[in-house]
DNA sequence: CTGTTAGCGCTTTCAG
DNA sequence: CTGAAAGCGCTAACAG
């Protein structure tokens, strides 16, 4: 309402103001030591005085930091994923750097092409929660030098930075604690046999068998995909062996509630006649009632542990490849008993 | 590893190789009907082969678009959200565009301070997700005439676009569904009241009082802020009273589950001894034991409905503001009973 | 139909 | 210490 509705302040506005060059801006407002202190503090008072903020795409174009980076998950489904986003959320604001949220809605091809894009301008780096079809990815971004870590996919044999949770431990003591319960026979649905951390789970639980000389019977494990009617389906099948399981170990806590679902639709009660255990500690899980026992992963963590690796790769670039892994851990709550 | 470690391959890239000026090839990728059909084709064919990707800093810097859209919004907690923006990541990628997330963490500060840099060159549009004081907010981007959508705040009187539930007439149906299975004495717990639909889900709650001729009683009506605690203190409170409610009604699932607890810590039942209702519907309201009866919010609708309200905005600067209020919806399930 | 020419707003040399 | 100049990659007129 003044004189210029123009609405946009740029460099330009700002150097003409404080009677200075735009270069002369553009160096205070990004720290250069060559400018008089008296120069520099001018120049703030007309970048206060006009609300300048600096048009980012310019920025980064003109070859400076996008000061953003992207994330990309497969789906806002599960609260799973949210967690990884809070822990990423809060590391990144800390950082001052902006979030841009990729979501693949578990398309490769989407996938793929997010990553050109980004890679090429929009974001200084990329966080890859859950990716799909790493391999591809991975080599555009290696062979583009793009800085990049990945989330919760380990196992790939890949030599790249990522972050997960253990894994195989988890699936272990989740199935030993069955064992020390009494449970012979204990079911196992598995994740998707794609993903490294299914791989995992399912390798911990036979090595606990193993361990206490348990006999492993394959037709006790079913192949899921860890969606919840995965779990429903997988457990109506094991309680329809001739020798059914006494405990069903799902590798996610969705699965664990299809489970749950499928027991008491048999008439069944949990824990008393089937005994289920979970994995990932999901927001939903000690809310369900019989609260589930299962496998804490520590999400909001992996999400912020995930972004310090990045932001120390935007560093110093030089700094070799890092793999993470964080520990899991039991939590019982009261889906578990004594077999029948 | 060919001739060229250059990485990025650039519109100039094509050309030279398709044998003609970047300006055609600019055309070929923006649609443009003015290009030869064989031209185009043989364009495309290099843009494939060159495995092309448009740098969308440039494109938004010389055409004023960016292509994407800021969603602002107070935190990730709860699933609450998390449903809003999967509607809005819906429809957003079914028009191809961007979603920039920005959390405040409940600042005013900040939600103020991201405003400013938004509308200033980052994103076409903003999405507004429960904003905390969108006074000032409304005003800096209307006089800007900055497009934007605010979701989920109504009631406060300002003339400008947004999307929201009928909160009156969830908190209305509620309290009458209590009413109807008998009771007089309903308590009530309300959400922050600084936000319009917490406002309009406690009218709704004394309008149905008055409608079925019970007196209002102002010790039964708890103060909360929408967080779990609250439920938790305000259903301890309520049930301390010298005559207690037989019903309680929150203003969300959340803090009806605190209510929940509550209830259970004095050794009473939910339903046989205190019902109680919550609000939003979140994912977990029927993971709880006893699911929870609530009023159900199209959340993820009203993303959706918010994200195309923005977009026609965008291609139709002129339209009038738009206010939508979507239909909230009773759910039956186990968490209410008569009254003993 | 297609090539050419200006910028968009900013970072970076390169000279003073 | 500071100004001037050269782009970053692309879109949008403007000429042919």
């Amino acid at each position: 309402m003044n004189k210029k509705m123009k609405s946009k302040v740029t460099i330009h506005d700002v150097a003409a103001e404080a009677g200075v060059s735009f270069g002369t801006v553009s160096r205070v407002i990004n720290n250069d030591v060559h400018v008089k202190k008296e120069t520099r503090e001018r120049v703030l008072d007309v970048v206060e005085k006009l609300n300048y903020v600096a048009n980012r795409q310019a920025r980064s174009l003109a070859g400076g930091k996008t000061n953003s980076i992207g994330v990309l998950v497969p789906d806002l489904g599960t609260g799973y994923i949210g967690e990884i986003i809070r822990g990423i959320d809060a590391e990144l604001s800390l950082a001052d750097l902006d979030l841009i949220l990729y979501t693949t809605h578990r398309t490769p091809t989407k996938e793929a092409n997010y990553v050109a894009n980004l890679a090429s301008g929009m974001v200084d780096g990329l966080l890859l929660v859950l990716p799909r079809q790493p391999q591809d990815l991975v080599k555009t971004m290696q062979q583009r030098r793009f800085p990049f870590v990945l989330i919760d996919h380990q196992g790939t044999g890949q030599d790249c930075p990522a972050v997960g949770a253990m894994n195989w431990s988890g699936g272990y003591n989740a199935t030993e604690y069955l064992i020390s319960l009494g449970h012979k026979r204990i079911g196992f649905i598995t994740g998707s046999m794609d993903l490294g951390c299914a791989v995992d789970r399912l390798a911990g639980y036979r090595s606990a068998l193993k361990t206490n000389h348990i006999l492993e019977d394959e037709a006790l494990i079913y192949e899921g995909n860890f969606d919840q009617p995965d779990g429903y389906v997988g457990a109506s099948a094991l309680l329809d062996l001739t020798h059914p399981p006494t405990a069903i170990f799902a590798s996610n806590d969705v699965m664990a509630m299809g489970v749950m679902d499928a027991v008491r639709n048999r008439g069944l009660r949990v824990p008393e006649d089937i005994s289920v255990v979970g994995f990932d500690d999901i927001p939903q899980a000690s809310l369900v009632r019989p609260a589930l026992t299962t496998i804490n992963q520590p999400l909001e963590k992996m999400g912020r542990v995930a972004t310090q690796v990045l932001l120390s790769m935007l560093e110093n670039p030089e700094k070799e490849t890092t793999r993470i892994e964080l520990p899991t851990q039991l939590v019982i709550r009261d889906s578990c008993g004594k077999p029948k």
